[in-house]
DNA sequence: GGCCAGGTGTAAA
DNA sequence: TTTACACATGGC
């Protein structure tokens, strides 16, 4: 019998329609793109990605040469625009020690490495292996903790709420990639901090606010 | 004007 | 091991 979450996800599926992610014409930008949307609504990283492109910066070599001061300019509607300045440069120092990009996606056992860059944290490393390096890990952000805690109760640190994913779902990239779209989807729209499932499309199912339905 | 956003690192309890 | 806080801009 199909698992609670695969059915949540083919509901999902149904109601908002393939969400095709990750927005980035690149795996490089796809990466960026990871460590600037930490924390921040993704319409301030686009503004910011749109910037770097302009300044002909969107590769591991020009970010490495382009000012720190620059960089921060650049990037400031994505807020916290000085750390994650470090963060971009860390990154592709380090990329560039394995050579190529496609060489660091290669890498056996890139989460480790990702995880030991200062800056880059479970998230953004799930995020660039799924949809960078198209390896199957599941990406668990604030919405999915929030989403699974209000459906099923079930609270978690990082690496639980993902094995519950994994348990649940087959080993595929394509549905990993799909469904984190789709629970942030769920989650912007519907299933903010402060309660709000008014015309959420999955409430049946959802043991959230039993009991006080309107 | 206040709350929230596709987190992470650090320090203190 | 958990909790609190800094980091910062922009939309609604």
């Amino acid at each position: 019998m199909m698992s609670e979450l695969k059915a949540l996800f083919n509901r999902l599926l149904d109601h908002f329609g393939e969400q095709g992610w990750w927005p980035g014409e690149t795996r490089f930008e796809v990466m960026i793109g990871a460590i600037l949307t930490q924390n921040v609504s993704w319409l301030n990283v686009e503004r910011a990605i749109d910037n770097m492109k302009e300044e002909g910066i969107m590769e591991p070599g020009a970010i490495r040469r382009v000012e720190k001061e620059r960089l921060q300019e650049l990037i400031k509607p994505t807020g916290f625009y000085r750390q994650k300045t470090e963060r971009l440069k860390r990154l592709v120092r380090v990329i560039e020690r394995y050579g190529s990009l496609d060489e660091f996606l290669q890498i056996e056992d890139l989460r480790s490495v990702l995880l030991n860059i200062k800056g880059i944290g479970s998230e953004t490393a799930d995020s660039i292996l799924l949809y960078a390096a198209d390896r199957p890990h599941f990406v668990v952000d604030a919405y999915t903790k929030r989403i699974l805690e209000r459906r099923q109760g079930i609270e978690g640190n990082y690496q639980e709420i993902k094995s519950i994913f994994d348990e649940e779902l087959e080993e595929s990239v394509p549905l990993y990639k799909e469904y984190h779209a789709l629970l942030v989807e769920l989650g912007k729209n519907y299933c903010k901090k402060n309660p709000s499932c008014e015309g959420c499309p999955v409430r049946d199912g959802c043991s959230y606010g039993e009991g006080s339905e309107g």
